[in-house]
DNA sequence: TTAATTTCCGTGTGCGCACACGGAGAGAAA
DNA sequence: TTTCTCTCCGTGTGCGCACACGGAAATTAA
């Protein structure tokens, strides 16, 4: 159509200039106009390209059982980019120590793979990876928590502060006038707060917004799980130096824990909100003693991470810098229809 | 290795019986001991078998402009399954008319595809197709609704007695002792009924469960929306014979009408449950009028409704028969996220 | 003016497979 | 013996793309 050689058309799409800027333009009109998109099989049948991607994830262990989804996500983006000459590492670490989340990134730094995708939840040491990666002009995704004012090429994951400002909607919705609402934060002593703190804050923020038309009184609590006892010291204190509480908002998946201490001293009609489709957290949303759970589709955003950075390498569009997930409010009359699919 | 050339290796593999029962065993023993497995890019670019899908979808009017949701869907499925040699013909009916949806489908079975997508919404029109489909063995899949005892390849939606008895629950969560609910079936004189009929049915029953806990009336009313002058005649004699109504429940994704009408009489703070997300729909919820909507994810319906036929094509495992949609709760403070991605 | 570059472009090959065509050899029919 | 048919197999081409090579024309250097 431009009266030129296959050749010619092939070095305006892969952006070699060795093409004039006459028939440059005159190529890239009739691209455009016919709606030109490469055929990715043919693309990766002819390539010997290789991507290599790193994934590296926070072990799901039982004191943490959330990250096993995301990680569902990264190996159905395996099954589908595996066909195209990509590949993923895995790397894992323990989301309670540092030291090894410093240990294994130095190990993934020796051995550079062509994108990598993690959650910053240690800032500081994820700074020093950042560094790494930007020298070497690596691409790198951020998944569940962000760093601000760093070039990654992607955040995916919830907007924090939007899911607590739901929260507290949700909540709202089913007070009456003069109650009080407790808010706990089962935070670990060192660690990434950020993320949890933004929820609170979203949640507090409510309040202060012309939804809200009733009265009421807002504690809140800090309880350290790793502490012996918790958190029955920390809540049995609380509930014998206050009144009546109406609702419970919990800022982590960690949920389950303030709901079984709900349900083993009857107080499981206090409205309960928390965090994540979990199993256990999902026993009780069924029986009742939780009311809603938010969910983020970690499934989805570990999919799409590894999904992003493989277009990227392969020159294609990507969605922006910011993908956030939806906030699921999910109740025991609909949970049967998550994850999806 | 069994020094014979390509051609041969593939007669054997393709099982094309012009191979001499010595050397076919012993290329099959190669086979085996080597492991090979055939390069599924490098096929699906030699081969050229097309499957041509089709997509029988009522056309998104003014009157109904949900329909354009899933043709979204259909669409992204078509954008991934066209490098695979796959396309997909577009079919339009109208939604108010049987005839037109008799004609298309005439049109469609003259020139069969390989699989069919369609919403049953004219059980008898439906049934004379799957007729045709069945004696052709056509594979189809149902979309939005389903017809009992067929033997669709699968079918794809909500659980609509179950987002019924969900938005029970969420309208009586924030119910006070003895108020009125209000549930409304803006229904048209003809057409499939059954899905919505569902939605009411699964409501109703909320009230008769445990998880029940306060005492309320329940009214109903059918609205046909052809006739002039509605919504606004049945809703105003309604509430002049009636008292206060404190919440109201809409079976469809015309909720916006009934909005509309409370807005401008002034009783917005009616709570207001209804379906999907259609642009109309969310003015309303973002206002303030609506307060909660029942979602599908109508645009991953079209699309794996196109990828399951597809799959099913190619002798790809399929995931069941039934393929149940999210029952996604949509409030003011979470709509900006959806539809994701 | 001639030689040396540089710019711009056409051609050819191969990725792993599907499939059409045709040919050699063996056996059957004339 | 000749001709025909049938079995079994090799060869060639193309799917849509990436990429290397090299060549003609335009430009610069000598």
């Amino acid at each position: 159509m431009a009266g030129v050689s296959p050749g010619t058309v092939d070095r305006v799409i892969h952006q070699r200039n060795e093409v004039s800027p006459a028939t440059r333009t005159r190529i890239l009109k009739i691209l455009k106009k016919t709606g030109y998109t490469p055929n990715l099989i043919a693309k990766s049948l002819a390539s010997k390209k290789k991507y290599r991607i790193a994934a590296l994830l926070p072990s799901a262990s039982n004191d943490n059982p959330y990250w096993a989804l995301p990680l569902k996500g990264v190996e159905k983006a395996i099954a589908e980019i595996s066909d195209f000459n990509g590949s993923v590492d895995q790397y894992f670490f323990d989301l309670n120590n540092e030291a090894s989340f410093i240990r294994v990134s130095d190990d993934l730094i020796k051995d550079p793979p062509d994108g990598i995708l993690f959650p910053p939840v240690f800032p500081k040491s994820s700074l020093k990876i950042i560094q790494h990666l930007e020298a070497k002009q690596i691409p790198y995704v951020f998944i569940d928590s962000s760093l601000d004012d760093r070039n990654s090429l992607s955040y995916i994951g919830q907007d924090a502060m939007q899911s607590g400002f739901l929260a507290a909607k949700l909540i709202c919705y089913g007070l009456r006038d003069r109650e009080t609402i407790l808010v706990i934060n089962l935070a670990r002593p060192e660690g990434i707060m950020h993320h949890l703190q933004k929820r609170q804050k979203g949640f507090i923020s409510y309040f202060n917004t012309c939804r809200y038309d009733k009265k009421v009184r807002i504690d809140s609590l800090e309880i350290d799980l790793t502490q012996a006892g918790e958190p029955e010291l920390h809540l049995d204190e609380y509930f014998i130096r206050n009144g009546e509480v109406r609702a419970i908002f919990v800022t982590s998946s960690k949920v389950h824990k303030i709901a079984r201490y709900l349900k083993a001293y009857g107080k499981a009609q206090i409205l309960l909100v928390g965090y994540d489709l979990i199993e256990e957290n999902k026993v009780y949303l069924n029986d009742g003693t939780i009311d809603f759970l938010i969910s983020q589709q970690p499934e989805t955003q570990g999919y799409l991470g590894i999904m992003t950075l493989f277009r990227h390498l392969n020159r294609q569009n990507i969605p922006g810098p910011v993908q956030y997930s939806p906030i699921d409010i999910i109740t025991a009359e609909n949970i049967n229809y998550y994850p999806y699919p």
